[in-house]
DNA sequence: CAAGCTTATAGAATATATCTATATTAGAGC
DNA sequence: GCTCTAATATAGATATATTCTATAAGCTTG
């Protein structure tokens, strides 16, 4: 039994193919083949059901796989003490993000950290927090940066900042008058919304979960906060927003800023890790890095309310 | 980077060198040399100063070695895992016990494990507490059974019995009329006692640590409870002897047991393993014998007063 | 049942691990 | 400080493993 035998079938539990398998572990599918073989007949048991399309792992591949993954991420761990013993920060860093966040946080981090950082390659890639988690599981991400609480065993979360909601109210919304919003005031059926699959759309219902719809003229359901936005300024209505978009908002735009009273509604954001995490180091820059570009008072760490996702 | 390499590496620090080392692995030395090197370079520091002898390992290849044979733990549980679905309890179990509690329980115990479980090889040897935490840690023990607790981090407890003390007297000693004795009746200078480095000599010195020396006129202390028990029916003076160390008395031996009266002071008697710890079957298996061939009433588990090691 | 996948097998080329023999180096004893 | 001894390193030969290319065999799916 060696490592690479490990990595392979690894990769092929992920890839679901000895072929995209073979492919990722740059060999060619023979070897491939050859090595899981080997890796079988030394266990003594078979770990994939080719039989089936697309390759599955057995009952015990499955149990045999998972143990393996804990095996490769201490080997990673070896060659991160002699990073860090090198004090150098280096490698590759793939991050999943929220589309709610990603826009407002990324590009004000990405900047500082790849300048002090110039030795590690970011991939950053938007998901849905359901993709992150899965992805992160299996190892094909090293970290997520989404709202919390999971309730997800196998992960880790640290939380890094709270964001509290604000809505955003068109001119001809009854609520534009007012100074300030609780969340009774909101109408549902003036409520822009984001697609399923968003967490921050149900986050969203659940501030107003205690209300009512007497059923939409019109449903229209986004992908992005900018397009709420949009909405809101051409089509009236009111949408809710989270704290960090109105980052680069125009005085006209903030003038339909409604913040909510205390307690205002708010998520936690946090950067999460499979349990058995490596890249520690990098990670922990990353969270430096996000901590710089966000105002002082979201840093907060008391555990604030906030909403399941 | 290979398993087998981080295996030699790990042989290196266990035994301190080179030559052994290979032999414990089944190389021979330039062969283990050779792979060491490799490994060396492949991670790009030195693991090991050899301008030292015996050899030990730099820095940094202390915290490499540290992180290996976690690695190599991990590889041991992928082979419990076949094992255990193939419903078969195999292998070799060595077993580090301290002598207070060896000669008394293990005759017990073997001769039960070894029918049930015919394919395991057991490897049993009386250490002191020291030696045993010191094995464990570098993985020559794959379970201790001493007395606890230990308070070492690295290392995991499972307490199995409790095991009063009692205690052995002379027919010339002035507590022979006694029925039950309390702590407060022993006179330290009538005591025979182990030799240093038995955790029950410690435990029975507590128990008298309130009492004064005036001198002893002979001081003996031996390796053996047989000895202090043939030092009592010989030369009078009185002993203590762990309970389970009666059950193979003569009546005229009975004769002379006094017991404590409650509270009686005890010993809590754990298997230990290393933290991230394998042959948890085996250890499960071997618990349950333990535990079958040991009064009822000592496997209360409830958390007793028991004395420090 | 054939087309288009996917995985397995065979044989050659290459790389790796191991061995035996021997050189080098470090430490112990005088 | 110099020898002797024990330990580790190096060299070259051999056996073993890994990988490749080419091709066969097995599943899916229309």
């Amino acid at each position: 039994m060696t490592i690479v035998q490990l990595e392979y079938a690894v990769a092929v539990d992920t890839y679901r193919s000895f072929v995209l398998a073979a492919e990722k572990c740059f060999v060619t599918q023979p070897t491939l083949s050859m090595q899981i073989q080997k890796l079988e007949e030394h266990l003594g048991v078979k770990l994939f059901d080719r039989s089936r399309q697309p390759v599955v792992p057995t009952e015990i591949g499955i149990e045999v796989i998972e143990q393996a993954r804990k095996l490769l991420n201490e080997s990673y761990k070896i060659k991160e003490i002699i990073d860090e013993r090198k004090g150098e920060i280096v490698g590759e860093l793939k991050i999943g993000v929220i589309p709610t966040v990603a826009p407002y946080l990324l590009p004000r981090v990405i900047g500082g950290f790849m300048e002090k950082y110039p030795k590690v390659t970011l991939t950053i890639s938007e998901f849905t927090t359901e993709n992150i988690i899965q992805q992160l599981k299996i190892g094909l991400l090293d970290c997520g940066i989404l709202a919390t609480p999971l309730d997800e065993n196998t992960l880790f979360e640290r939380p890094v900042f709270y964001e509290n909601f604000v809505s955003y109210v068109s001119k001809t919304s009854p609520l534009f008058k007012k100074k300030a919003l609780t969340t009774n005031d909101l109408d549902i059926d003036e409520l822009w919304l984001l697609n399923e699959g968003h967490c921050m759309r149900n986050q969203v219902l659940s501030i107003c979960k205690h209300k009512k719809s007497n059923g939409h003229q019109l449903n229209y359901n986004t992908g992005s906060i900018e397009t709420l936005i949009k909405m809101v300024d051409l089509n009236n209505g009111i949408t809710i927003l989270p704290e960090l978009s109105l980052q680069d908002f125009s005085v006209k735009q903030m003038d339909k800023v409604r913040y909510f009273k205390s307690p205002e509604p708010s998520r936690e954001i946090s950067i999460v890790t499979n349990k058995n995490f490596i890249k520690k180091r990098i990670i922990d820059a990353l969270e430096t890095e996000i901590l710089n570009s966000v105002p002082k008072r979201m840093k907060s760490k008391k555990k604030k309310e906030v909403l399941d996702i």
